[in-house]
DNA sequence: TATCCGGGCGGCTAGTAAAC
DNA sequence: GTTTACTAGCCGCCCGGATA
C-alpha cells in the first residue's frame, strides 16, 4: 500500500467533506429548481414540497416550455409572467378574503391595531415570496397591498373601505388582471351581508376556499390544453383531483 | 407507522500523470 | 504505447432523526 493510499486511509474524513458538498450541491440546485419552476413556486406557499415533486414539475414545466405547441414570442412571454404570477395571485386573492372576513365577520376597523399588524405582516410576506420569477420581462405589473390607501368607491356599495379598496383592484381591474379575459380570470363572487360562519373546522369547501381550488383548474388546464401529454408524467398519484 | 431526508461509508469507474 | 498509481466523482446501501 502507498503513503498515500494509507494517508486517505488515515483521513477519512475528506471523503465526507467532498459527499458533503455534493449532496449540498445538489439540494441547493433543488431549492434554486424550486423558487424558479412557477408550478413548484405556487405550491410550495401550502405546504413542504418534495425534493421528488421539485423535479417532477420541473420536467412539466420544461415540456411545457419545449412543446412545439407552445406558442412562440411575445403571448409565449405574457404565459410565462402569468405562470410566475399565479402564486402572486392566488395570494392576492386570500388578503381579499381575509380583508372581507375581517371587516365583515369579525367587524374589525381599518383603524384598529390588530387589522393595521395582520395586513402590514401579509404585505410584508408578499414582498418576500411573490418576487418575479421572471425579472427579464420587465413588464410584469407590481403588486400594491396598500389597502387602506385605497377609498371606498362607489361601485362597491355595501363594502367596507377596506374592502372597497381591495376589490378595486381585483382581476381586470388592477395589477393582477388576466390578459386573455375572463376565461382566466377567476374572480372570487362576493355576496355582500351574507353571513359567511367559519365556526366549524371540518368545513372543507368554504365560500372562500373554493374559487382558489379553481385557480389550480385554470391553471393545469391552461397548460394541459396546449398540451394534452404534459400531465401525463408517470405520477398518478400526484394526479390533479379536477 | 410510513415516508422523507441527511449523513456516512465503501465500491466502482473514468480521467490523468508518472514510470517503464 | 502500455502499465500502474492515484484522484475525483458517482452511486447504492444503511442508519438515525424528523414529520405527517
Amino acid at each position: 500500500m502507498s503513503d498515500k493510499l494509507k494517508e486517505r486511509k488515515r483521513t477519512p474524513v475528506s471523503h465526507k467533506v467532498i459527499e458533503k458538498r455534493r449532496r449540498d450541491r445538489i439540494n441547493r440546485c433543488l431549492n434554486e429548481l424550486g423558487k424558479t419552476v412557477p408550478m413548484a413556486l405556487a405550491k410550495q406557499s401550502s405546504g413542504k414540497l418534495e425534493k421528488a415533486e421539485i423535479l417532477e414539475m420541473t420536467v412539466q414545466y420544461l415540456r411545457a416550455l419545449h412543446s412545439a405547441d407552445f406558442p412562440r414570442g411575445r403571448e409565449k412571454a405574457e404565459l410565462l409572467a402569468e405562470f410566475a404570477n399565479y402564486f402572486h395571485y392566488g395570494y392576492h386573492e386570500c388578503m381579499k378574503n381575509l380583508v372581507h372576513y375581517l371587516t365583515t365577520v369579525e367587524r374589525m376597523e381599518t383603524k384598529d391595531t390588530k387589522y393595521a399588524r395582520i395586513l402590514a405582516f401579509l404585505q410584508s410576506k408578499a414582498r418576500l415570496v411573490t418576487e418575479p420569477v421572471f425579472p427579464s420581462l420587465g413588464s410584469l405589473p407590481e403588486s400594491d397591498f396598500s389597502y387602506q390607501l385605497h377609498p371606498a368607491g362607489p361601485e362597491y356599495p355595501g363594502h367596507s373601505p377596506a374592502e372597497a379598496a381591495v376589490f378595486h383592484q381585483g382581476p381586470g381591474h388592477g395589477p393582477f388582471s388576466w390578459p386573455h379575459g375572463p376565461a382566466r380570470s377567476p374572480s372570487l363572487s362576493y355576496l355582500p351581508n351574507t353571513p359567511v360562519t367559519l365556526s366549524n373546522p371540518t368545513q372543507q369547501h368554504s365560500p372562500f376556499l373554493a374559487p382558489v381550488q379553481g385557480l389550480d383548474r385554470h391553471y393545469l388546464n391552461l397548460i394541459g390544453h396546449s398540451h394534452p401529454n404534459t400531465l401525463n408524467l408517470h405520477t398518478p398519484q400526484h394526479a390533479p383531483v379536477l
